[in-house]
RNA sequence: CGGGGCGUAGCUCAGCUUGGUAGAGCGCUCGGUUUGGGACCGAGAGGCCGCAGGUUCGAAUCCUGUCGCCCCGACCA
């Protein structure tokens, strides 16, 4: 195949969108691939739609690889499935909905679980027919608050959606091998880098989640590796907790006068000029015991207050409390929340008071306290007396105060130990262009997805979820692979084999170009053919380079004598070459 | 949803302070000169100046309202 550039359907800018801010979606417009066409929503033009059709047919390749089958479902969907998991409700703004003419809701799908499943259940009831995987490549919908950086955060994208049905949780332990194993393969062939993170498994329920993460600085989500080999994304980071120690030699605690602390600056100032530590070490933040009051709301409305305490050198990370209190929506505190709960002397909460406990469910104030893994029993905290001016030093857990359980909502830094043992985590940023799920049988459940056993018995399915942001996947390999010049895409997605331009005024150097692009198409490369007349070779060199074929052919002053220029546009390389070695140089 | 900014030609923007009926560069069309790094000359096409209302003899410009868009943050199976 061929195409010339004279009648391609594109026109290339020569300055940057105004709106396009990362690097993607600014060379994706300025080359002529994507046109936008509402916040977050994108027409493909001839050349962008050749990219994505390459990238899904490297998906499509490794799915069928193990034996998943491609189906289709709609975009548009009623809302009676989502009705029955409860996600027309849970899903809140966050998708598109709309009503046919007689008045019935129906939405555009932002995710197809319900669906599938139900599709299994409709046609299948033996254990006979599994497993089962099958596939989609399908646009999806969200209406993002906030759409951005292009094809990156849309709210119209195109995304691979698996499930795997099978009847045993090893069947589902081998499915989700496969298809973990399938997205390696497709990642490693897009020449895309990845980290493979443990996920939280989120608002999805199920079990073992894993993301695949492209590390970039633009990425949206945090993640944490040891030189070991840990990786998590930070939702799903557990402390390493330390090992419980005996307090039988500890002195006993001790209320100290701490006027105007506050704060955990303040006191451990103070701590240090008015109550210097005996063995004369300095006093940190990381010595302090910091109580936050939190306010969970329930899906159903209901508020529960609960404190966690953490150490001082802490903050609370919200993404982190979000899952460990999910399905409820985390808050501060209020002023009205604490008239309510006198008890509770701001800037000097703490556990305990001399008559007893003054956090937990068992306790004075009945709040539910939950305590950082790093507060095993045996350290010693200084934390608040609950009066204003005083707080408690060598505070001891597990002897002076409980908790009521753990909570994993403190913020990861670098240097923080991996739970595995493999040494300590740095943090990095990157985006999500794949996961993988286990979803267990959450879905099967509600949708009543149940099959026969080898016993005649009726068991519920188990399922497995995996997906790949198609688009997403493309705007990052154009992110990682473009200069200040243009794109720069890998072979095996670029839009064209080689792109070939005629450069120069003379007719004999487009008769060498033709004969060159018709013998090279005939050798079975997809060509682009530069043959715009009258146009110089500068304009025709930075489209070259913006369009960003990876390798490109210079028919120009030397035509006659028989010699090409080969260009490599990675490199910026150019290599003169007889015409007859083209077809062999790009092989 | 909070903060900031912007709506004028296909793109990037000027004009608005101080009202007088629409501009530049790029792109596009025609003619000509150019042709190895975004060349030039000449002639053109192209605009409900986001929308609505108001003030005024007259509004892109002033006033009120409204809609939309972009960026940062919050949010994001």
């Amino acid at each position: 195949m061929s195409t010339r550039l004279s009648q391609l359907f594109v026109r290339t800018l020569r300055e940057d969108p105004v709106d396009a801010e990362v690097a993607s979606h600014r060379l994706l417009v300025r080359a002529g691939y994507i046109r936008r066409q509402a916040p977050g929503v994108f027409a493909w033009l001839p050349l962008g739609l050749k990219v994505r059709r390459k990238v899904e047919a490297i998906i499509r390749e490794e799915l069928d690889a193990f034996g998943a089958q491609e189906v289709l479902f709609p975009a548009l969907l009623p809302k009676d499935p989502y009705e029955i998991t409860n996600r027309w409700t849970e899903y809140g703004d966050g998708i598109f909905r709309l009503k046919d003419r007689k008045g019935a809701d129906y939405l555009l799908a932002p995710t197809h679980e319900e669906v599938f499943t139900l599709l299994v259940k409709d046609l299948y009831s033996s254990y006979k027919d599994l497993p089962l995987s099958i596939y989609q490549i399908q646009d999806k919908y969200r209406d993002e608050a906030r759409p951005r950086a292009g094809l990156l955060r849309g709210r119209e994208f195109s995304m691979n959606d698996s499930y795997s049905f099978d009847y045993t949780d090893a069947g589902l332990a081998l499915s989700y091998e496969q298809h973990r194993a399938a997205y390696e393969r497709i990642f490693t062939r897009l020449g895309l880098e990845y980290v493979i993170v443990q996920a939280d498994a989120g608002a999805m329920g199920g079990s073992k989640s894993e993301e695949f993460l492209h590390p970039t600085p633009i990425g949206e989500d945090t993640f944490v590796r040891s030189a070991g080999g840990y990786a998590a994304n930070v939702e799903a980071f557990t402390t390493a907790a330390p090992a419980p120690m005996g307090f039988d030699s500890l002195p006993p605690a001790e209320v100290l006068e701490t006027p105007d602390a506050p704060t955990i600056e303040s006191l451990v100032a103070l701590a240090n000029s008015a109550h210097p530590r005996p063995d004369g070490r300095e006093w940190t933040a990381a010595d302090t015991l910091k109580n936050v009051v939190l306010a969970l709301v329930s899906p159903d409305g209901t508020r529960e207050l609960v404190v966690v305490g953490l150490p001082g050198d802490r903050d609370v990370d919200p993404k982190r409390a979000e899952v460990a209190f999910a399905p409820a929506e985390v808050e501060a505190a209020t002023e009205a929340d604490f008239a309510k709960n006198p008890l509770l002397v701001k800037g000097y909460i703490g556990p305990w008071v001399e008559t007893g406990a003054l956090l937990g469910e068992d306790s004075a104030t009945g709040i539910r306290y939950l305590l950082d893994p790093r507060i095993s029993d045996g350290t010693e905290w200084i934390t608040g007396a609950n009066i204003e001016g005083k707080h408690v030093f060598g505070l001891v857990a597990g002897r002076d105060f409980a908790s009521d359980g753990v909570a994993e909502i403190a913020n990861v830094t670098a240097g923080d130990e991996a739970p595995d043992g493999s040494g300590p985590v740095e943090l990095a940023r990157g985006m999500e262009i794949g996961h993988v799920f286990q979803l267990g049988r959450k879905y099967a459940e509600a949708l009543g997805l149940k099959v026969l056993d080898e016993n005649g018995k009726l068991v519920t399915v188990t399922m497995g979820s995996y997906g790949i942001g198609v688009t997403r996947v493309m705007a990052v390999i154009a992110e990682a692979n473009h200069d200040e010049k243009g794109l720069i895409w890998p072979r095996n997605v670029a839009p064209f084999d080689v792109h070939v331009i005629a450069a120069g005024r003379e007719e004999s150097i487009f008769e060498v170009a033709q004969s060159l692009v018709e013998s090279l198409e005939s050798t079975g490369f997809d060509v682009l053919f530069d043959d715009r007349p009258k146009v110089s070779p500068g304009v025709k060199f930075g489209d070259a380079e913006l369009l960003g074929v990876p390798l490109i052919v210079i028919v120009g002053r030397d035509a006659a004598a028989g010699m090409v220029e080969l260009w490599d546009r990675a490199s910026g390389e150019r290599t003169s070459i007889p015409i007859a070695d083209v077809a062999a140089a790009l092989a």
